[in-house]
Parts: C-alpha cells; structure tokens; sequence
DNA sequence: AATTCTTTTTTTGCATACAAATTATATTGT
DNA sequence: ACAATATAATTTGTATGCAAAAAAAGAATT
C-alpha cells in the first residue's frame, strides 16, 4: 500500500554548518566583513555562537565557492578583487548570462514570457520615479528568469557562484542617467529578441550590456578605490 | 599531469585537509567510490589515516565543487549523474570553451600557438598508432593549452570545476572510427582559425566539438546504464 | 508470514581539548 | 635608539569525546 516512497529530499532544516554559511556569506557580501579581512575564527564562533567545528566547515565550502582565501596555517581572509579580477569575472558572467539567453530564447514559454514583460514594465516604472533599490530588485529578478527559462540548472548554479563573488562590491551603479536609461534600452532589447525567439539576438544584447555594466563598475571600483576614505578591516 | 605552474609565495605544504581533499577527487574520479555510494567518515579516515574532522572539512570542499551531495543527518553520498544533468553540464562546458576559444584566438601568442601545433602533431601520431592513453593526454593538453590562452584565470577555474563533475564519468569515447576521425579533423580546424585569429570560427568549431562528444558519452553512457553489469556500491 | 513497534547499533553532527604554527611582546646587545 | 633574538600569547590545525539522529536488528502483534 506504500507503494511509491517517494524519497523526498527531504524538507531541508539545514544543519549547522549550512546556516553558518549562509550567515557568512551575507556578511561578506553585506560588507560586514570587509575584503581581505581576516576570519578570526574564535571571534566568529562567539559572535555566531557556534564552535569552531561547524564554523571551519562553512568556511572550507566559502572557499570552495570563491568567496574567501585560504591562507595555510593562517586562516581565511575575505575576497579582494583587483581590477583584474573583476575584469575577468565579468568576462565569464558575460558569457554565462549570453548562454543564458540564447537558451532561453530558444526555450522559453508564452507564460514566462509574459512574466518577463510584466517585470519589465515595473522596472520601467521604477525607472521613472528613478526608484534605484526598486530597479535593482527588478533587474535581477528579470535576470533571474531569464535564468530560469534556460532551464540549465547545472548554468544556473555556475552563474549564481560566480556572480556571488561580484555581489560583495555593491555596487551602485547607474546614476549616471544617460547609462542608465542605455540600460533601459538595452532591457527593452532583450524583451524584443525574447520574444522573437531569437537567440542569437539575445546574446548580443545581453554581450552588450554586461560589457556596459563592467565598464561602470570598474569605474566605480577605480574612483572608489582612489580615495582611501575606509580602507581594510573589518568588525564582528 | 602538466605543470600546474602555480605562482604563489608561500611554498604549498598543504594541509591536511587539503591533501585529503585531493585524494577524495582522486577516488571520484578514479571510481572507487562509485556514483551514489555513501562515503562514509569512519571507514575513510581509516583509509586515509586521518581524524575525521579534516575530512569532514574536505567533504564540505567538494560539495561546494559539486562532486558530492550532502544529504543533511546522512552524510555524504558521490555525485550521480542523471542523463539530463550530463547534457545540462556539457551545455555549460560547450559555452565556458567555446568562450575560451573566442578570447584565445584574440590573445594568444606566437609561441602559445606554436605549441598548441606541436602537442597536435604529437596528436596525429597518436591517433595513427591508435593510442587511446596518448590521444586523451594530448587532447587534455591542447584544451587546457588554450583555456591559458585565453588569459582569463576565473573562466578556467570555472571551467575546470565543471569539467570535474564529468570526470567521474571517465568515457572512453572516440572507439569509433568515424568518430575518431571527425574529432581530428576537428582539432585541424580549431588550429586553422587560432592561427587565423578568427574568434567566431573556432567558437563555431569549439562548440561543434563539444556537442559531438556530448553525444558520444551520452550515447556510451545509455548503453553502459542498459546493462546493470555492476550496479552501486564502493570499496574503499 | 508480514507488519508494526522496540531496542540496539551505527553514523553523523557538534563541542571541547590539545598540539603546532604564527604573531605579538619583551629582552638583550651593539 | 635600533636591530636581532628570545619568550609569551594568540590562532590555526587536528584529534577525541559525547549527544542526537538514522539505520539495523530483534520482538511482538495481527
């Protein structure tokens, strides 16, 4: 009567190590651990309240996922990009999110379609009453769809950790209101090849405005690195 | 078992979790410990002659490189690839190399390029002789040539990682004749549009490529699969 | 005999304890 | 005062011990 068990994986009450990692990686990417800071493991635990066990496990995971260093016999630091770096990584998160939409033009459906549109018309109405947290929460939840409509998961996971190692420069780009309406315009382009179902199209855009996004965050990044107002350091 | 030529200051000694890190990928991919089976944390330290605490720590690592799955109060059990998994993946492996090709053929030097012909020839006797062993050798060493072409650190660490997971696998693809030689052929034209510099052409190769040898493994895969010659389980 | 419930055993998860290495501080000599 | 060296303190790395959960084995009921 049993028949089909149905082996579940099982409601996820994450254990330990897992909420610890977790807890980690919003404190890097929050900047509560600055880059290049040191993980002092004795203060985490007690700021955490964990022992060191659980707390080293989550750290060996953050550094499998490139978010902190692990210096031998001297503990981990938190991520710091050079320039270079973030050159590089936006390089491989262009080519990502392009694959991306070339899938997702290819495999879309009429419903995540429309999904797609109805954020995009919030973002343009985000845009208008230049809202910045609003678009931002809508232009990664589009990207995020168009993610989904790849129906990669494998492209999805690689994504998300590479990207996660951007997220800790929190940036806040766009204020420039030329780039930004550019971007608006780049958007309204992605809507138009999605909806043609073009993936080569896609792709291009997609080049195109990660390749814009990089140039303004490394001109953040150079401005911002220039005036050594916070420098390292990090409280717990 | 080329150089990994890592530049780093300190002289790894690496520790012991790191080693026994290692060793884990070695038995993954090697297979013996088999997709799905549970790794038990006794039982390996035992082997390893290590407490468990470094290799929990290491099992944390791989997780987070996706060569196991953590399965919460039950440890940890060898990635299993679904068939669907392995097309998701070489889809991401097809994007991140032809990537590769793309930015190498823009970057990569005379003397890079020289070499990348050299272990091609060194190719085409194996392939004459037939040398299975020798071909994969060359084969491994042109791709990961230039994936350093392409002078990007992050996209071949990313790609590395990916690539892992199909190690495991461990196809023994290209028995076929026809196929064997389609595949060199291959390799003439990814030579041909690195000298001619010509990005789009060896993306376009790259990705053909790619997706010829996805069909053959998966092809391998669904024969090997149909006979349940020897089904789970892992000595260690 | 099969199924459910108990009991036992095993295994994972976490905390603590100790050793080794690194970093900070003090001391000595020039 | 400064450099070099020795000593102490901190911190990382590893092993061990104990508790909780899961798996296995056994007993009882239908």
């Amino acid at each position: 009567m049993s028949a089909d068990i149905i082996h579940l994986p099982a409601i996820s009450r994450p254990n330990l190590h897992e909420q610890v990692a977790q807890r980690l990686r919003e404190m890097l990417v929050e900047g509560r651990i600055a880059p290049g800071a040191k993980l002092n493991e004795r203060e985490l635990s007690e700021v955490l309240k964990v022992s060191r066990t659980p707390l080293r496990e989550a750290i060996k995971r953050l550094a499998a996922e490139g978010l902190v260093e692990l210096l031998p016999n001297r503990g981990a630091i938190a991520l710091e990009l050079s320039e270079a770096d973030v050159r590089h990584t936006f390089e491989v998160i262009a080519g990502l999110e392009a694959q991306s939409g070339e899938l997702a033009a290819e495999r879309i459906t009429e419903a995540e379609l429309a999904e797609i549109q109805a954020l995009h018309y919030e973002m343009l109405a985000a845009f208008t009453r230049r809202d910045l947290p609003a678009y931002y929460r809508l232009n990664s939840a589009i990207h995020a769809a168009i993610n989904t409509a790849a129906r990669n998961p494998v492209l999805s996971a690689t994504y998300r950790q590479v990207n996660a190692r951007l997220l800790a420069l929190r940036f806040k780009s766009n204020q420039d209101e030329a780039k930004w309406q550019a971007a608006m315009q780049d958007h309204e382009d992605m809507i138009t090849a999605l909806s043609r179902r073009d993936p080569a199209a896609l792709r291009a855009v997609l080049l195109a405005h990660l390749f814009k996004k990089r140039d303004v965050v490394m001109a953040q990044l150079a401005e911002f690195r220039s005036q050594p107002l916070a420098g390292k350091g990090a409280q717990a």
